[in-house]
DNA sequence: AATGAATGAGTCTTCATTCAT
DNA sequence: GATGAATGAAGACTCATTCAT
């Protein structure tokens, strides 16, 4: 699990070495290529020859970067976690009116739709510690921070919109992602039945109704 | 693929002997147990020996009734779905009355929140669906008339409610099925967030909202 | 772990059905080819594969009748140590002169170097168990059978013999033991240096001297 | 296959730069990490990385010094076999009397006793030669260096000890090798049935008997 | 010389499916 | 129809070895 942060930017250490270098990388091509893969065909289809071909490697690049296929799933995970938090944060930075905020949430709400693969990877990642947390304790501490992340923590002060009399924020939180993930699964389902157009349109409908 | 239809109430044919009374009561029991198995590890984790043992059968019974774990799980999603269809049609037979109907709807919206299972079984056959349906041409009859069930499609004429004005009577649809779906897996992969009170209360709120 | 007792001769059950007599076959002609493989290449170095194929069975067979290469490992020395308590225990019964039983228990000893396989399967055991007992626990019990058994427990009553005057009976049992299997892995390692005649006549000797 | 020979005390060649200095180092290095991992693990199961990072270094640096995993194997019983054969010439070195050499002979014999590595190396190495011998040809050479230097070869002119009456000169030194062993592995399989103690005493008593 | 990332052959193990009974 | 032994394809993982640095 590794935040990449530049250190050398912060006059900390050394500069990585060529090794290193290649390194993150053949890692950063395993992640990339997790994404598609996970997404496309769920964690239990997915192989992790098809993962490390797809990076463009042999099954030996993944096994130096990382143990077990869900290890793998896990940073992938936390990585596109906190880069769309990074990404909402960035959205909202220094913007002090309510309406303007919202205008930018609903910005970035509206355009997940367009990220299958965010919204494939929750669904996966949900069905995955439904069906796991069960069996193994080691996972609490990774989900727990996950589970944060996918709250759209950030989407905080909402509570005064038209639902926000009768619903609490964690249960308008709780909707707009519900509705995003499953907009998405059955435009990917059933295009005809939720062409793009109607998806955006109606995730805009249920936002604006959300948090009016 | 089986569709089963009491040929008998039909006058067609004699009634089964023995031997096709017992054959039939393993086939339901494999059906039962599938739904519990599917539900609980999902398709592709779901071992054909599980869903035997959970029968209290061996593997021999379930091939004597299925070619693959697929045709099981695409005959469970059929039984699956005339059940429901039939025991809405049983709600509101002979109810007039729109209003009347649309209390009859909203019971029965809200009593599948209760069943977890067949939401896990929606979610599992749309992901399912959407990862072989490119691979296999074969599936398309199925999932043709699966699809149509899932749709609700008795749940008709609600079309002047107030969303109605601006949504499409497709559009409520989905969201009532995105939404049941959503937050039943939210419910199981988070009760402490999500408890059973508040995922009734929240569909509630949502099949008012768009069927007002 | 199994130990066959002919239960029909007890009047105990039914005779097996032939799935069982398959079974039981299939398992045997496994432990036959165990001993051969693990024999001739080492536990580490015997794949399952070239067990299963000298038993003239797969891979599957294999796992059908053993969890692991440990497991058939641990139920082949099981099966052996058994088989060769039987065989001492018949050749001394009903024998009471000490001179007699002596001369038969030399018989088998002198007879035990011929069988290379046993002498090997002892010694890959006592590197095995030197190298695992350290990490797992759950093989103690099996060990402490099997290893009663390694230890020709039935040779008792030698204590009065020329060494025994000075050597405790365990000694001289130890010194029996690793002369067998080190003189039958010399004259394996290095025929010319001990062949056959001379390793039985060196192991006669030292019996001779030690039981004296 | 090396022998390390100080070719600069017998003023053949230059001192060796610092290049060559830091390459020996390595070398002894990774033998030293052999002897120990070898003797833990076995041949089979020890891992070129484990004894990289035991001698503390990468792969890399077993790569600059050996060809395979076999070569350092055949290195490390050379290299500890000429150690051996020197400390026993070093130990009966001007020793003329016979009485006086079987002691010093004794001394070493029971002094390997402690050496548990130096049994389970040849022990192994006789394994990995049974085993292998037959599929590679190349190992002859190797091994009949190493195999003359096990034999004790310097344990000459025994034959006329009480069993050497009867017992080759050959036998004799067979039995030895094959009770160290033994003992020695008896010992680490089963401390409470040989303890330290009873492996020295038996050692012992065994070589009196054998060289009387 | 040494590092360590990457390769890929080799092996265990699982499990859908077949088949003799 | 049902059993369950056996098959064998598939896939995760290990590790000796190679190679760019």
């Amino acid at each position: 699990m590794y935040i990449i942060v530049d250190m050398r930017a912060q006059g900390a250490i050394a500069a990585p070495n060529k090794h290193q270098q290649r390194t993150e990388v053949t890692r950063q091509k395993l992640l990339g290529a997790a994404l598609r893969v996970f997404a496309r065909d769920g964690f239990e289809a997915s192989r992790i020859e098809d993962i490390a071909a797809e990076a463009g490697h042999s099954r030996g690049a993944f096994y130096a970067n990382f143990n077990t296929k869900e290890d793998l799933f896990l940073a992938l995970l936390e990585q596109q976690a906190s880069k769309r938090i990074g990404e909402l944060q960035a959205a909202i930075a220094g913007i002090d009116n309510r309406k303007q905020r919202l205008i930018k949430m609903r910005q970035f709400y509206l355009g997940s739709a367009t990220n299958r693969q965010w919204a494939m990877l929750t669904l996966e990642f949900k069905l995955y510690a439904l069906r796991h947390s069960r069996k193994r304790a080691r996972l609490a501490a990774a989900h727990q921070r996950i589970r944060e992340s996918l709250h759209l923590e950030l989407m905080s002060h909402l509570n005064d919109s038209y639902l926000g009399r009768e619903l609490k924020e964690n249960a308008i939180k709780v909707l707009l992602e519900v509705l995003l993930t499953g907009l998405v699964l059955e435009h990917s389902y059933d295009p005809k039945r939720v062409p793009a157009e109607e998806l955006t349109n109606l995730l805009g409908r249920m936002f604006d109704f959300l948090t009016e």
